[in-house]
DNA sequence: ATGCTTGCCCGAAACGTTTCGGATTGGCAA
DNA sequence: TTGCCAATCCGAAACGTTTCGGGCAAGCAT
């Protein structure tokens, strides 16, 4: 292992020098910063991690705490949320360790440890709720946090989320304009900032398209197929008010509806129009259905990056402002969007 | 944040030998000793972390690589390996970090850049080959490393395992003692070192019991449903000399049987008989079968407690004999297992 | 000449811990 | 008394980095 002390003294400088021409800083001379770079390079030198943290005073690691083990189907996403985390903060510099609760701790109180114990400098929150205690927690005791979601359209805490709302929005005019009056929106679980959030652009939509609120449908549930399935045949029980197209929160649950859909003998697009939100999830590709989906479409896999970056920045101690990203979410149009049969 | 000089200073002793108290050194008066615990405790001492670790030139961080992003069915499983890796190394005041190679990288290159930047204590090396190339590497740089799993009877690094060899002799002696003189074994993927010593296991056993070698077939593959259903298909296919039964390498392949063996009019276990090794895997488990399955089980969920051990061990520099472990393995009769037809 | 920048550099301290070598007791045997 | 040993303690150095407060020269204006 090189340190700078050998650095220095190959090069006649003061340790002092070697660390500043490294770190970029100002009074060192151009020629000096090459010759230090050259032979670092040459010698392969990497900082000593616990040197620098034990002065910046800083662990260098930041975690995810989950409440329990993830089920399925959601482990297989899990892995990937751990794994783009994970390999994002390393690319940082950083080290990202998991933390799964037992059955038994409240979450807070896994928390009040870790932050205790002083090895953690900030954590990642991955599926708020609505006024989420985490959040209020960890900002009372000023302990860096990114949150993926928001609790509302401007928080001031770190953040990247999508814009749900405009999400719920487009889909619903997607129907509105060919003609659907009555939609039903099969969400996620209820108590999820983002949940509300569509279901709240959803109404905003449909009201400003002209659509009694009694001719809209909202379930919520876990997204998972049977959630799809059980909501669309609950949806489908009275035919008088039937609706004639549907949104999906998620690929997931629009497999459910497919489901069901086919056991009520319902065709898509002729008899019922359906439309979703892809996160890309890869056991559930929009445009393998049949039809393809119309989709809102947002790769969940770009969220680790910014996240990763935010919690950086806040950790840093950076403004807030550079701290809070939006991902890009564009509208595919495929074949599972029709008029309704009786405009027909 | 309290530190070794807040203690010593309200004790009146020297910050050396607080430390001494506290790390159980000799040369520390017992009434000394209580002294400081006392005080620690009531401050809520933690050591530092990056202080300790410059001192000892230790990071404190060992990984686990995976060649690529694991895809369902085993991403379920993995989160729980991640997770519980994760929880055992925080509890020995380790980090735990996941690396996920990329699609175009030799995973030894991922290894030698991680030990490069000298950032890692060691490593965990799950699903080992047959002569493995990890292994090697890594022995070669000396670096320490666990295997979950071995490449032979005695190896020469720390590892834990269960004994493959073991399971399927039991596996294979059940069926032989209940009559039976034709087995299929289906087994896991080729090349894998636990399918290989299984393999081993179920042929010795067998030649031991006096059946002729061509009254065995082995199937390799996958440890998924699919492989199993298929598996099972082909065995049955030559109805002259079809097993009377068969060895599941996992629940998850015994499940496949299951599907293959009603599709083809057989039941168990009045037809065929079924055992299988059992890692107590959430999606399969063996006794909600039906019939339920008579297995040898082991937990895989208790084998990252004695890994994180192992390994911390090793980085430690302890000897090898306390760094191998073999974890208990118990058979457990249930109702899938009879004497075959003809015996009837 | 004097004073003031500006550019480049350095020594020393600091972060919190472990450890090496030695210091100070008191007791006990010679 | 002297010497020795065990028990208990301490100062100082070390780990590798960043950073604070300066120093020294050259250039410039006064």
């Amino acid at each position: 292992m090189t340190t700078l002390k050998d650095l220095s003294q190959q090069l006649g400088l003061s340790v002092t020098q070697v660390s500043r021409a490294l770190n970029g800083h100002a009074d060192v001379s151009e020629s000096t910063r090459e010759r230090v770079k050259a032979l670092a390079a040459e010698l392969h030198y990497q900082p000593n991690v616990s040197a620098r943290r034990l002065v910046s005073g800083k662990s260098g690691i930041v975690g995810l705490v989950l409440p329990h083990l993830p089920l399925p189907p959601e482990d297989g996403q899990f892995i990937r949320i751990v794994g783009g985390l994970s390999a994002h903060f390393s690319r940082l510099r950083m080290q990202f360790v998991l933390h799964i609760a037992e059955e038994s701790e409240d979450i807070l109180d896994v928390y009040r440890r870790l932050i205790q114990s002083g090895a953690i400098d900030g954590f990642v929150i991955i599926e708020p709720q609505v006024n989420d205690p985490r959040v209020a927690f960890l900002r009372d005791r000023d302990v860096p946090f990114v949150l993926h979601g928001r609790d509302c359209a401007t928080p001031d805490y770190p953040f990247f989320d999508i814009d749900n709302h405009a999400v719920a929005r487009t889909l619903t005019r997607v129907l509105t304009r060919a003609g659907h009056r009555r939609i039903a929106f099969i969400n996620g679980l209820d108590g999820r900032a983002y949940v509300a959030a569509r279901e709240a652009g959803f109404r905003a939509a449909a009201a400003a398209e002209g659509l009694q609120s009694d001719a809209l449908m909202h379930f919520t549930g876990e997204m998972v197929e049977s959630h799809g399935l059980l909501a669309t045949v609950e949806a489908f029980r009275d035919s008088a008010c039937a609706p004639t197209a549907l949104i999906a929160g998620n690929t997931r649950i629009a497999k459910g509806i497919f489901l069901a859909l086919a056991a009520l003998g319902l065709r898509v697009p002729q008899d019922v129009s359906l439309v979703a939100h892809d996160d890309i999830l890869h056991d559930a590709l929009s445009h393998v259905f049949d039809p393809p989906l119309t989709v809102t479409q947002s790769a969940l896999d770009l969220s680790w990056e910014p996240l990763a970056h935010c919690l950086a920045g806040a950790v840093e101690g950076r403004s807030l402002s550079s701290l809070q990203r939006i991902g890009a979410c564009r509208l595919i149009q495929r074949a599972s969007v029709a008029p309704p049969p009786e405009a027909a």
